[in-house]
DNA sequence: CATGAATGAGGTTTCATTCAT
DNA sequence: AATGAATGAAACCTCATTCAT
């Protein structure tokens, strides 16, 4: 009696297994979702839908999601802020990097997450869903902007602010082009006729 | 039968006043479909939405349409003919318009259906709901591109049809930024980069 | 040509009919739901249950009420109108009632509504439901108070309202016992011990 | 398999430092429960909400508990049986109580559980959770009811059955007004027409 | 042509419970 | 003993569409 003896108990998982599982599971939900959303659209992809793709029951999204409107806007939040990032990446400190190749990183970067550009746009038009989209869309474009801004204020264009402004504009329409036809010869289009239309000007 | 009838003494209609009702009818239901669409969006609104705002019975919409998708795709290409004819006919034959006017005829036509017209792109952004909206978009770009060519190659441009494809992707850009943003300063910055672009290419 | 036909037409129900129709359905739903709310428990009778015995589509339910609590509260509210009402017509005005007619017009009221008062008191002590049955109660309460009071002030009883709120407090507890026992001994005791006080006090 | 586990060198635990652990534990999780039951409802109170109110997983429930329904009517029993024990130790064998303390010392003990007691009587109401607490609330008066006999028989009032019975049903009215309304004048009322009106009797 | 009650399939969401660790 | 991710059944509710009149 009162012998000490060797047995085997079962340990709970630790945290950082629970973060591991917790974050592969986050993961693939919005990796399906977006898949889905991108291609039948928002409101035609349903949470059992998802479910069934991924692999889980359709329950588990609530344990990640506060329901299926709040996980479309964090699979916009993150595409936002991995576009944001991956422009940041694409231009050099120094030497300043003239304006096509800010275009064409801004350009590249979208064409980066092509897929889900096209959600992420009609997203923005539709007024039923959420503004979370055009919030990130005019973050996306003041950011341009200051970058386009800067640049100038560097060449010593004159009206710095003024000719960003009208940079971003156009871009914005770009943006919105490569969404609908993506790309596509138009967008190319587009972009030479800026860009060309820029150095004629010579800035 | 236990159906519910009633003998009349019929005076026939003549086919055009049969038409006449049908056609009001029809109409207040696409109005009305129209605004509720574009300020709610398509899937968040319903049929009986519908017709408590026309104040008809919901059953009646299923007379004119075979469904909610229908009456979509109905009002879609209604508008577009709309607004290929509003465009036309701001246009005149003689003496030839230059580039700004055509520009602006078009957008002058894209303002007179504001409204519809942040509905039509968001249809186009969502694939669920049908190809009508982009096969019209192409239709219309389609018409405008011809436009451009013939002006140029009255013009005597060279490369009048590749010129007419650039300038037609532009306008598209315009198209995509004016549902966005409407009648915003960003549009009229577009529209003034793209005819200050080619009147000082001299077109 | 030009002829008048005969021809037999299809005439829509006219509002009269829609309206026994709707009430017919309205009536069946109501029933159903107090039974199964009053056999089960509110909780544990899902809408489904509800269609199913009623013999109608689930999704019914909701052309007749915004949800299963406003169902519940419908129910609840007409209930206590149904006893108010019988409460009135069981007392003559002429010659005045005395306590122990007052009394048991009351509980004759309840009787007869045995089934569902049970209902009406759980309701009343759920939390998680609504505070609709807990204000009729009061309405209630405050009704029967009003009538005691007046029968003191003819009897000439001194402080007619403290004796009124003492009696509508003794058979509150009746109320709540009878929702308890139903029928039983235990209630037929109340109801003595607190009638045979009163007469005792001259009463 | 490839479950996690871990050798341990074991040192065994007394019983009774085990018991204390588990003790411990469904302490907690019972007091959480009645808690939050006695606030929101059964029905309106989750598990993972008693969960986290505690500091515990939700599995851990299930160690303890064979699922919802058994916390519950583990928690009603336990709460009558602390209500029984209480009204004794209130009463002192010698000299023998009068009525009223004997009506005092209930009151009391429920007033000392006054938070769970409008539960308790909820739950009475609920036919879909269990029968437990109609069957512990008719146990819990017939143990007031023996008592109140006991107490005639002593003090020689004729028919002493039936006049605890009486006092009895009398009783359960108070309780459950207590429930409705708690420690408010309506209580009191009644329980002062109850004693007047023994004391009156001489008893 | 017009009505609106009724259907039924499908949607989102909740949550008690299980189970590998 | 304790953890919490995952399940799956069932809940409430919406709404396009049908159909008897």
């Amino acid at each position: 009696m009162n012998v000490q003896t060797k047995e085997v108990v079962y340990i709970p998982k630790s945290k950082e297994q629970f973060e591991e599982i917790r974050e592969k599971s986050r993961s693939i939900i919005m990796k399906t979702a977006l898949k889905l959303f991108s291609a039948n659209g928002y409101h035609a992809t349903s949470i059992s839908a998802i479910a069934k793709e991924a692999g889980i029951a359709a329950g588990l999204m609530y344990n990640y999601f506060k329901g299926k409107e709040d996980l479309l806007v964090k699979i916009i939040e993150e595409r936002f802020l991995d576009l944001n990032r991956y422009i940041s990446e694409q231009l050099p400190d120094e030497p300043i990097p003239d304006i096509g190749e800010i275009i064409d990183a801004t350009l590249k970067g979208i064409d980066s997450m092509k897929d889900s550009w096209k959600l992420l746009i009609s997203i923005m038009f539709q007024p039923d869903v959420s503004q979370i989209a055009t919030e990130w869309i005019g973050k996306l474009s003041l950011h341009q902007q200051e970058i386009y801004e800067k640049y100038y204020v560097i060449k010593g264009i004159k009206n710095p602010k003024e000719s960003a402004q009208a940079l971003s504009a156009v871009m914005h329409g770009i943006f919105l082009s490569y969404a609908h036809s993506g790309d596509s010869a138009e967008v190319r289009l587009l972009r030479n006729t800026v860009i060309k239309t820029l150095i004629e000007k010579g800035i």
